[in-house]
DNA sequence: CGCAAATAGTTGACGTATCATGCAGTTCGC
DNA sequence: GCGAACTGCATGATACGTCAACTATTTGCG
C-alpha cells in the first residue's frame, strides 16, 4: 500500500479544484486588469492603494499601515507609490512623530481617479465573478478562503 | 428606489467571498513561488511550461499549442521561452510543416529540473491549499470555478 | 550617555505580464 | 501564380513583484 500522508500527486477531485482555482483567478484577474486599463486611468495596483487611502479617516496613512492592510512587502509598496506619485495620484507628507516615516496622502486627482473607476470596477467584479455564483457558492468560497488563510471563522475546535 | 439590477457595491456576503478569494490566491501564490525559488531551479512560470511539455507525447510542442494549453498570450510565452532557452531548460527545433513555426522541446536539464521540483511543489500545494479543505470545499470550489469560467459542467439549462 | 539592534522606507537588479509593433511565411481569392 | 490578408512568433517599452542591499532614524540597554 502507499504511504497515506504522502503526496504522490493530486487525485482527480483535488486536481479539478486546484486547476479550477488557478484558472478562475487568471481569468478574473485578466478581465479586471484589462477593464481598468481600457476604461480608467488606474491599474489594479493603483486601485488597491487608493481604496486603502480613501477608507482611512484623513485620506492619509503611513507607508507601513498601507503595506499591512494590503499584505504587501514594503519594497513593493515603495515602488508602487513612486509610480503613483509621478502620476499625481498620491503625495508624500512628512511624519512628525517619526522622522523616518512618510505620510502618504491621496490627492484630489487621486480621488477623481478612484471615484471614476470604482463603479466600473465593481460592475466588472460582478460581471465576471459574483454574477456566476449563488449564495451557497459565495459562502463556500469564503469559508475555503478562511481555512486556507488560517482564519478561525466559527467552528474549528480540533488539533 | 434604487435600480435593482445595478451594482452599488458588494454586500457583506459578496465582499467576504471576493476579498477572501483574492487574499487566498495571493497567499497561496506567494507560498508556492517562494518555495520553488528556495528549493528548486525553476519558477512557477518555468514549472507551467515544463509540465505542459512533459505531458506531450514527444516532450515537444509548437509554441501556439503551449500558449493555448496554458491560456497564455503568444508574447508572454515568447518572452518566457527566451529566458528558459538561455538557461538550457528548453530548446528550439525547426518545424518542417510550417517554417514560421517553432517546435519547443524540453532538454535533459529541463527534465531533471522538473523532476526535482515536482514532488516538492505538489507537497507545497497540499500544505498551503489542499490540506485545509475537505471534499465539500474542493467540489464547491471546482464548481464555482466552472461557473465563472463558463464551463457547462452538468446542470446549466437556463438563460 | 553611548552604541548595538530594530524599524521605516528606498533603491537596483532581475524575472514576469501586457500592449503595440514588426516581420517572415502561409493561404486564399481572383 | 500573385498580391492581400492572415498566422506564428519575436521584440521593445513599460508596469508590476521579489530579493538583497542600503540609509536614516529610533529604541533599548549596559
Amino acid at each position: 500500500m502507499m504511504a497515506a500522508a504522502e503526496s504522490p500527486w493530486l487525485d482527480e477531485r483535488e486536481q479539478r479544484a486546484w486547476r479550477g482555482f488557478l484558472d478562475m483567478h487568471a481569468l478574473v484577474n485578466r478581465s479586471l486588469a484589462s477593464q481598468l486599463q481600457r476604461d480608467t486611468d488606474v491599474s489594479l495596483a493603483d486601485y488597491a492603494v487608493l481604496v486603502t487611502l480613501t477608507e482611512s479617516d484623513e485620506g492619509q496613512l503611513r507607508s507601513f499601515a498601507i503595506a499591512e492592510s494590503l499584505q504587501w512587502e514594503a519594497s513593493r509598496l515603495s515602488h508602487q507609490l513612486r509610480r503613483m506619485r509621478a502620476r499625481g495620484l498620491v503625495e508624500r507628507r512628512p511624519c512628525p512623530e517619526d522622522r523616518r516615516g512618510i505620510n502618504v496622502a491621496i490627492t484630489p486627482a487621486g480621488r477623481e481617479a478612484i471615484d471614476a473607476a470604482a463603479p466600473l470596477h465593481v460592475a466588472e467584479v460582478r460581471r465576471v465573478f459574483i454574477d456566476h455564483l449563488d449564495d451557497t457558492h459565495l459562502d463556500a468560497l469564503a469559508d475555503a478562503a478562511d481555512r486556507v488563510r488560517g482564519v478561525p471563522t466559527d467552528a474549528a475546535p480540533a488539533t
